[in-house]
DNA sequence: CCAGAAAGATACCGACTGGTACGAAATTAT
DNA sequence: ATAATTTCGTACCAGTCGGTATCTTTCTGG
């Protein structure tokens, strides 16, 4: 085994905890917007040094960039996963738009923070907004191979040409998102919803 | 006439050009969204002292009041009245499409600076948040007005309460105008808005 | 035991924020 | 003239921002 290696680095050991860190950061940012939240606020509730973050994470683009990672591997990856599985059309619609309007719980806040960093876009780092930009492509491709497998087996009718369709999934998936993040009533954003995707269902 | 009047005040004559000054920080506020323009820039494109800026509005919250209370004056209202006018449903849809996704002009930033508020609401003062508020009900009235007149001549028909569709209007003008403000490119927004409203005409 | 290396945190940097104290300037009233 | 009144703008306030210089602490290698 690599791991548990018992040659120990050479200086002072580290106590920096750069998992619990991350954690802490992702949520401020999740929770309360990428906009609202300093490199002061998340060292002070995460019981960490300004210099020792900086040391983990370079800048606050990076620690950005970082926390957006996480984001995807622990959330947005995961959710993502349901356009894999061939489940029925209507069933993934119905279950894309219970994740979308998903309120907020004790242990996950509403919305999405993916979809909050698209928001302010122009705020962001250089590394950040590359990554959210990228991010971004990927959901519109996954979104066109759903789109395109439910025509195939004649689901849906594809009235225009899918990356249309796929773009439009992803903007009203976004202002979705957005809105529940904002506190709107979920019963009211799932039935605008159904408005806007039953232009898919014919 | 009450104009020219030749009582002056008492004291030293007032120089500070108030029209001018919303002006600036209307255009500012609008062309690069209230949360990134500080009360200093505005002072700095104006020309006035911050000391003058505060004498005349008082705070921060006040002068983005004032500035929202003359975009809606100058620009929100006349846009509005489109559906006063009783023209055919499709015209005035139309309309409401190439108004929300009109691009950058020279003399007029794109995007909407009340959509533009709205997406930012939490960061507003208590007086611009609730002149905010206060649009928004009146737009969305507006909408139901539109939507129940033209149900009665027959260019639409209303599968979900009226009041329902006015605020799914609402939610995907200001997301257009958004999207716009965004940068992203109108003949897609267009083409998504076309989709969103489909739902509408049957 | 000491040198070197790595990580610790305090205390600071300059820039910017919204907001104001205060004296100089410009006017009218006496 | 001079007093009263009003507006002017410089120069400042405390606070926050992202980021860092610097010294101390704690470890390993010799």
């Amino acid at each position: 085994m690599a791991g548990d290696l018992p040659k120990r680095a050479r200086g002072r050991p580290k106590t920096f905890d750069r998992t619990r860190t991350l954690e802490v950061a992702m949520d401020c940012y999740w929770r309360e917007g990428v906009e609202s939240v300093s490199v002061n606020e998340i060292c002070r509730r995460a019981g960490v040094s300004k210099p020792g973050l900086y040391r983990e994470f370079d800048s606050e683009d990076r620690l950005m960039d970082a926390a957006l990672t996480r984001y995807h591997e622990t959330t947005l990856g995961p959710a993502m996963a349901m356009f894999a599985e061939d489940r029925p059309f209507a069933e993934t619609l119905t279950a894309l738009i219970e994740f979308a309007t998903r309120d907020e719980t004790s242990d996950m806040p509403a919305g999405c923070l993916f979809a909050k960093m698209l928001g302010h876009r122009d705020r962001l780092g250089p590394m950040t907004a590359a990554h959210v930009d990228a991010l971004q492509s990927e959901g519109v491709h996954v979104y066109a191979e759903w789109l395109e497998r439910s025509a195939k087996r004649g689901e849906i009718t594809l009235g225009v040409p899918v990356e249309l369709l796929a773009t439009y999934v992803d903007a009203q998936v976004t202002m979705m998102l957005n809105r529940i993040a904002a506190g709107e009533d979920p019963k009211v954003v799932r039935a605008h919803a159904e408005l806007a995707f039953s232009v898919l269902t014919g």
